[in-house]
RNA sequence: GCCGGGGUAGCUCAGAGGCAGAGCAACUGAUUCGUAAUCAGUAGGUCGCGGGUUCAACUCCCGCCCCCGGCUCCA
């Protein structure tokens, strides 16, 4: 996979500086006329690097103090006077040592720290007017190209992206090739804003936090519909693909820890506990416990693969500035599984996994795409284990037919992965399912064995998977995913009756008694307020179906619906709506069924 | 954890040393309504928490907590 714009800033790799595509130069180039019209404002700011990057650019100054919104508004005002002033951009060459000298009496420190690791003996600089900048391009032609572009925010940023550096001002911006691009990517934002997971789940009654427990949700009735129709849908589907269910203990004294090294490495992010003079942990993940399970018994070779799976409530200690709603917590559940099977079963364990994600997936219409992690550097095992194993995994992907990017080096120092991203409505990736091939780990430090067809005790492999990662994340995904509006079979109010005045109240009520009698999800609003006002409510509330209900419907047994789409279905019999609606639930439906034929 | 911005009624927000405000929601009453907001009235507050300055602090100063946008980290 190529590196992105930014890995290239940052580690200097490829021929580029940026993709050479329209786009991707455009937004370059347009982070070095922001970085022109940063220092015609502020001369005394140091440049360090602007890359282009998703959806735009940033670039970052060294600078005492962070830029307000007012100087955005300036930096983007000289931006505009510098893009008529219609710049060329001029390519230069000079010696590396030369370089050094340039940007040494201009005083561009971190210029130099970069130019002091490269190993080229020539360099190019970018030149527009009176600015200068370190940069192999490619650029425009002119500063009169750059035209629609906004500047978005500014941040404090690491140098290199190490906290141990100091902090820099990076200002954020999109650019576009056209003016309708740069519109509809504003509108995308404001799309995104409206169905952000922590604005709905206030709105529809969904999670809470409290100061009292940052980073853990409070689930509301209407949001615990949600956890709970989830937990059904997952426990069905591995019911049916031959996993057990278990469930091991929050606290675990730190002695399991030091056994399975998280005490060692991952002790600043757990839990510590003191219980009359012991240390003990809450979980921050589930497998070492799983171990347990396993070597309750002397396991044959004909028990395997035995798949374990658990909803692992984990607590993990995350740095305070980085808790997001739902999507980043403290406390969550995982849709956990360990498999444990003998080596020649990897392939097709994995082969069966991938199977199970895209079936999951396809019901909730997201759209995954999957990557490899292959050795790292530091490794367990030998490079026979890993290749056979990093082979099984490549061939369980082509043998469902996916499409994969490699990431060279990324894996787990246990072993490869296939990690699983989906994109929201935010552009933003986010990692759901991982599936983690464990050659070593568990099986080593916990001693795992199995007996073979040949006598002979083997160590078994053992494979880490979550599909929806964790089911608060996953839920904060779907909402936005969803804007709200859940398919039928995990709406919180599947349906609600509404009586257009109290002379049908009675009517209303036995409809209402009709649905819960078929285990639907209904309500009935019969407040004193007008029609009108109540179809509102619950059209923001996104319930699926109406079922408005006055002297038409109680003389004929029907109820006049009015899906959540908007369109009038018009009266359908009572005895259909009710099968249709059971229908549709029970198969999961992703869109509303009911009263059409 | 770091940089910046915030925290005022259930929600969205105004107010910036001198009596705490609005809209929506809630409650009460009237209205009995046919597909996205009926009218009138009532009630609602430790202005995030703690300390300081002041005759007087929601407002100024200090510390802390939480939230938001990034960085770093990650399911």
């Amino acid at each position: 996979m190529a590196a992105s714009e930014e890995e290239r800033h940052l580690t200097l790799t490829g021929d580029f500086d940026c993709d050479p595509s329209p786009l991707s130069t455009l937004r370059h180039s347009t982070s070095h006329v922001m970085a022109q019209a940063v220092k015609r404002l502020h001369p005394e700011v140091r440049l360090a690097i602007g890359p282009a990057i998703e959806d735009g650019f940033y670039y970052d100054f060294d600078r005492s103090t962070p830029f307000t919104t007012d100087d955005l508004a300036r930096i983007e005002a000289t931006m505009r006077e510098i893009a008529h002033a219609d710049y060329r951009f001029e390519r230069r060459e000079m010696d590396r040592t030369e370089a050094i000298r340039f940007f040494r009496e201009r005083d561009e420190r971190l210029k130099v720290e970069i130019l002091e690791g490269i190993d080229a003996p020539r360099v190019s600089l970018y030149e527009q007017g009176e600015f200068v900048d370190l940069c192999r391009g490619p650029h425009v032609a002119s500063t009169g190209r750059v035209k629609h572009f906004k500047l978005l925010s500014s941040s404090g940023a690491y140098w290199r992206g190490s906290e141990k550096n100091p902090m820099l001002q990076r200002i954020y911006g999109t650019a576009w090739l056209t003016a309708e691009d740069l519109e509809k990517y504003l509108w995308r934002v404001e799309e995104a804003k409206k169905r952000d997971h922590r604005k709905l789940g206030r709105e529809l009654d969904l999670f809470d936090f409290h100061e009292v427990a940052p980073g853990a949700p409070f689930w509301l009735p209407s949001g615990m519909v949600l956890v709970r129709e989830l937990e059904k849908f997952a426990r069905e589907s591995l019911d049916a693909h031959g996993y057990q269910e278990i469930s091991t203990p929050l606290l675990v004294n730190k002695r399991l820890w030091e056994q399975s090294g998280h005490w060692e490495h991952y002790q600043d992010n757990m839990f510590k506990v003191e219980v009359e003079g012991e240390t003990f942990s809450l979980k921050p993940m589930n497998c070492p416990e799983s171990t347990y399970v396993y070597r309750r018994a002397l396991r044959s070779y004909r028990d395997l693969p035995l798949r374990l799976s658990e909803m692992g409530r984990c607590h993990r200690n995350e740095r305070s500035g980085t808790l997001t709603g739902l999507v980043r917590v403290r406390q969550f559940t995982q849709d956990d599984a360990h498999i444990y099977c003998r080596p020649d079963q990897l392939q097709d364990e994995i082969t069966a996994l991938l199977a199970l994600v895209r079936e999951w997936y396809k019901v909730f219409t997201l759209e995954p795409s999957f990557k490899l992690s292959t050795r790292p550097e530091k490794y367990l095992g030998t490079r026979e284990q890993w290749d056979a194993a990093e082979r099984a995994l490549a061939e369980a992907l082509r043998a469902n037919g996916l499409a994969y990017d490699v990431n060279a080096g990324d894996g787990a120092f246990y072993g490869p992965k296939i990690d699983v991203d989906v994109h929201d409505v935010l552009g933003r990736q986010w990692q759901i399912a991982t599936i983690q091939a464990d050659l070593t780990m568990l099986p080593e430090r916990f001693q795992l064995e199995y007996i073979d067809a040949d006598g002979q005790p083997k160590r078994p492999v053992a494979i880490h998977r979550a599909i929806f990662g964790s089911y608060e994340r996953f839920i904060g995904i779907l909402t936005e995913h969803y804007a709200g509006a859940f398919p039928t079979w995990l709406a919180p109010v599947q349906a609600r009756v509404l009586p257009i005045s109290e002379k049908h109240a009675d009517y209303a009520r036995t409809v209402w008694e009709r649905l819960r009698g078929a285990r639907i999800r209904a309500d009935l609003d019969d407040r004193n307020e007008k029609l009108g006002y109540r179809i509102r409510d619950a059209q923001m509330r996104k319930v699926p179906y109406m079922l408005v209900v006055g002297e038409r419907e109680r003389a004929a047994g029907t109820a006049s619906l009015r899906p959540r789409t908007g369109e009038d279905v018009g009266a359908v019999a009572l005895d259909r709506v009710v099968g249709d609606l059971t229908r549709e639930i029970a198969v999961r439906a992703p869109d509303l069924t009911v009263g059409r034929s």
